[in-house]
DNA sequence: CATGAATGAGTCTTCATTCAT
DNA sequence: AATGAATGAAGACTCATTCAT
């Protein structure tokens, strides 16, 4: 016989993870400032007043939210792991984001514009995780990059995050999905452009 | 002697201009929503309540900073008009760009985190006009593009600004004005690396 | 040769004029307090900032207001006090109120909503105004049933300017004109069947 | 001994009570236009802000007023009802009215003064409720005139109901509690007078 | 006289945060 | 832990009135 009455802390942790479900989605939608803690509440089946006991402050809400990015970047990448050529992995990576396409139209990278938002703050706290958030991204793609051999790494890591980030803004600001599509299909062109400069032996 | 006593038409026309002048700044440094009109009155040296004899709303005002930002671009493209080689106007674009770099590593370009802000609204009236200064800024570059006589000028109109959205952003959320200067030298790179197709004579 | 530019003198009581009867049109439709002296300049064609050389304050249009509509009474009665039996002055009157049935059912009597409106006020100044309007109509009204020699007149006069108010209110409340209609031709009828006492002789 | 800690949901209805009840009493007093929520948050002993957690806007409070004047009426009329009748329930019922002689002669009608305010707004939606509350009571008289067996029962609601208002708004004018004193006389003779026809038999 | 502009007090409304139970 | 209710500090916006020219 299955009880519907869940452990107290399983239920404590479920209405944790709600929380932050939450806040990642809707907060990604309308933005820090036009979300109001009883928006997250309502979306995640949690009474306002009961926030409290999981988030002190709406700040520890987005800085949830930011990690529940993060981790879901950690899941992406984690996947790509698998594949064996690096050149793959970073090609699987461009059409991840293409796949994202409609959402980067109509929201924006997640991570892209909450960045921007939190760096308007005066208080630089919140700023500084976002910032952590791409700069994991970038560390992973440079790490590709190296082992693809390939010269100034990091920076060719600046330039593929930097594009993405432009054509998510591009496509938001243009309400115009197809502007991942062709920027992708140049991105995955210029991976494949790539050479190795040969080794001396 | 120069009369400090300004005629009438000039001291409101003045105040207009102070106020919008104000608004593109403090709007750009700290975000819609973060800043009040108090902030922006305070700015501008103008009393709160005399700001909405120049401005019935507060979203008038945001309309007021996009279109001085608008008029601040064409000024750009219109100085860069005068060169000859439309190679060369994008290239000094570009310097351009680079030379806001530490703008821009604080604040980001100030259209593009506008219009992530202003995207993030249920009402998409503002937002429209955002996306229409960037598409300005497209139209631009892809007229250059097409000056040189290549092929999808759009498509690589679409790619430059892009990558400016693109630096811009992770310079910002890197806090990194280098970002700036070393995707800058890229861009220069990749645009002297372009070559109009052969014609058939 | 028609000079269009008229005296000074002219001019002033020119623009007076205009403002009272905007004032009058005005406040009756929206009521003392949803109206402002903008909207009332506006009517009048007249700049804002000249109103005051004419209205020291806006209770001072609304006094204006007052006197408007007490002198179209005035003219009223005036006319009325031409037929000679009272009985057809006071059928008349009624006749009248009825003539205005659709401007009482959007608007209700411009006196009688002015006096709701004012006698809210703590300040009793205008009220007692809004009051004396009323009190000239009783006046008026308590001199015809004298005239015809019925006894109470002044209780007469009462019943019949309380049964315009209260049917003006009732067309008004149910956006009604038929409600004028209807209680106008009762009163009407009220009126033929009041008999003078018989005289001793 | 009673505990004077109460039940929570008793408190919270409790002052969604009083806030209703406030509002009732200086919406009458004051006007809609003249009252600040700040008023009758005081006069609810409630704090501003927790107005809202009980009503999301000025409007709902306005509104509130009015179902409490409706409900006022139908406790009135629910106590008429149990005079057996009809024509000692319109008796009933003037007397009443004479009652809150002193009331009506300084804020008039609450139900009449309130419609006459929102019947002037551009918005409208609250002044179809205030027009319904006075239907209500329109509807009640002719029930009883109809029950009397009189014809036009509805037409003579309307007299008896506009001649209520009328007299109201008069005796505020001219701020004279006697008007409604003989006027309520003048209505209870009429009542008397009035007889049904013949029946055919 | 004329008038565009200035001023500041006041009002509604929102919301993060806290509290009592 | 849980939660409905409470709180007060802002913020956008309005408008009668005044002022400078």
């Amino acid at each position: 016989m299955t009880d519907s009455v869940k452990p107290r802390a399983a239920r404590g942790a479920d209405k944790r993870r709600r929380l932050t479900a939450a806040a990642a989605r809707i907060l990604h939608e309308q933005g820090v400032e036009r979300t109001t803690l009883a928006d997250i509440a309502r979306v995640a089946e949690v009474p306002v007043g009961n926030v409290y006991y999981y988030f002190k402050t709406k700040d520890e809400l987005v800085q949830a939210a930011l990690s529940e990015h993060s981790s879901r970047l950690d899941d992406l990448t984690g996947r790509l792991d698998e594949l064996t050529d690096p050149r793959d992995r970073l090609k699987a990576l461009v059409e991840a984001w293409v796949g994202q396409r409609d959402v980067a139209a109509r929201y924006g990278c997640p991570t892209g514009t909450l960045a921007v938002e939190l760096d308007k703050r005066a208080d630089g706290t919140l700023d500084v995780e976002a910032g952590a958030v791409i700069r994991r991204l970038l560390d992973w793609t440079g790490q590709q990059f190296r082992a693809l051999g390939l010269p100034d790494p990091d920076d060719l890591a600046v330039t593929l995050v930097s594009a993405y980030q432009g054509m998510s803004l591009l496509a938001n600001a243009l309400r115009d999905p197809d502007v991942m599509t062709r920027e992708g299909a140049r991105l995955l062109h210029w991976l494949d452009s790539l050479k190795a400069p040969r080794q001396t032996p």
